[in-house]
DNA sequence: ATACTTTCTTAACCTAGGTTAAGCACAAAA
DNA sequence: TTTTGTGCTTAACCTAGGTTAAGAAAGTAT
């Protein structure tokens, strides 16, 4: 599994050994897209890693509507980062979009793995920064942009993902209704011309 | 400085030798309410720990608003992130709201001190992977949830803070302008009657 | 005490985005 | 091939929250 290695050996270099022992304690699993991965009330036992395919993360709140909280394609960690941390019912869907081969890290092997090779933990901690960045930055971006900015920054930041996914997933990612979205779509393209 | 060794030791036991490791790379100031420690375009230096006092990050967009970030009271570690882990030019302001002593980590002397005792560096990936869970449930709060109950997380969440921090600071916090804040204050005070 | 600044409130009016509902265009089943 | 979904669009109407403006209240400095 070179992919999960390269993009650890772009924060901390592993020696041959280590990355044996690491890779021993991964395991990979193919889905099919809509498969549901984790559901709320259920403990995440599991971070992901993406080799190949699209994933989602989301909840429902009582309207029924959905708001999605991550995508994650190649090269990407999901998981719900708050159950598995604490270990207690989750809130969060992890749902596959499109058939995707992922690498799965559990919640004792990563722990044990910060012991045996704690540059490890350093990479995970390196990788939580920057996540938490992102998440900073969207939160304040939805605090401070109208929704046609933060559709013009979804875009700049994934434009592979357009492709990928019904507009409706971007449209919930961003703040807005399917309706909406699409209305304001159509407004920024006669705006353009 | 007692505080933050507790708070440290809540997550990982240092020895002796390790406290006094930690506490030497550490600076105390105090400073007043109103006093701007961090502006956007400077790079941030810091990781600052409240000792005691009130801290909030924020930004200003084009409009000349403010959106809080951030409030950190007692016990709770500031900064630009982005600028910090990125030594770049951050976006936020970081203001004192209330007369604080800090304790202040520079960038360096935290990235030795993560190998000089490795434990450190498990304790802030601990410290950054809640703070990422926090925001997450913010932001996702923001997606899915009215003003109104917004409002009512924040005082079950920082009751503490309602007191010692003007009001339009919260409206800023959960995303309303002061006169809807005021508004809206009002409105659920007549409908608890 | 007085003046000056900042915060809070209220009210009239406005708008970005939500809601409801209907029709259309696909794709997947059957 | 019909049916049954699922997603996209459009349009009429609605509402949470924003804007502007002005006065009251409460700090802070002189």
């Amino acid at each position: 599994m070179p992919l999960i290695i390269d993009s650890i050996e772009k924060h901390v270099l592993l020696t041959p050994e280590e990355k044996e022992l690491f890779a021993s304690k991964l395991e990979i699993q193919q889905h099919k897209a809509k498969t549901i991965l984790l559901s709320p009330g259920e403990i995440c036992q599991y971070s992901y890693f993406v080799n190949s395919g699209v994933l989602r993360s989301f909840n429902i709140n009582d309207n029924i509507v959905e708001h999605v909280l991550q995508f994650a394609c190649k090269g990407w960690w999901i998981g719900d980062m708050y159950s598995l941390i604490s270990q207690k019912p989750g809130n969060l869907f992890i749902e596959v979009l499109e058939d995707a081969e992922l690498v799965l890290l559990s919640k004792e092997n990563q722990e044990q793995l910060y012991i045996e090779i704690p540059k490890l933990e350093r990479f995970f901690r390196i990788l939580i920064e920057n996540s938490l960045v992102a998440h900073q930055e969207r939160l304040m971006d939805n605090l401070s942009l109208s929704a046609e900015e933060r559709f013009d920054k979804f875009c700049k930041r994934y434009p592979d993902l357009m492709q990928k996914i019904p507009q409706k997933q971007i449209a919930s990612y961003i703040g807005v209704t399917p309706e909406f979205f699409s209305k304001m779509k159509s407004r920024m393209l006669k705006n353009k011309i």
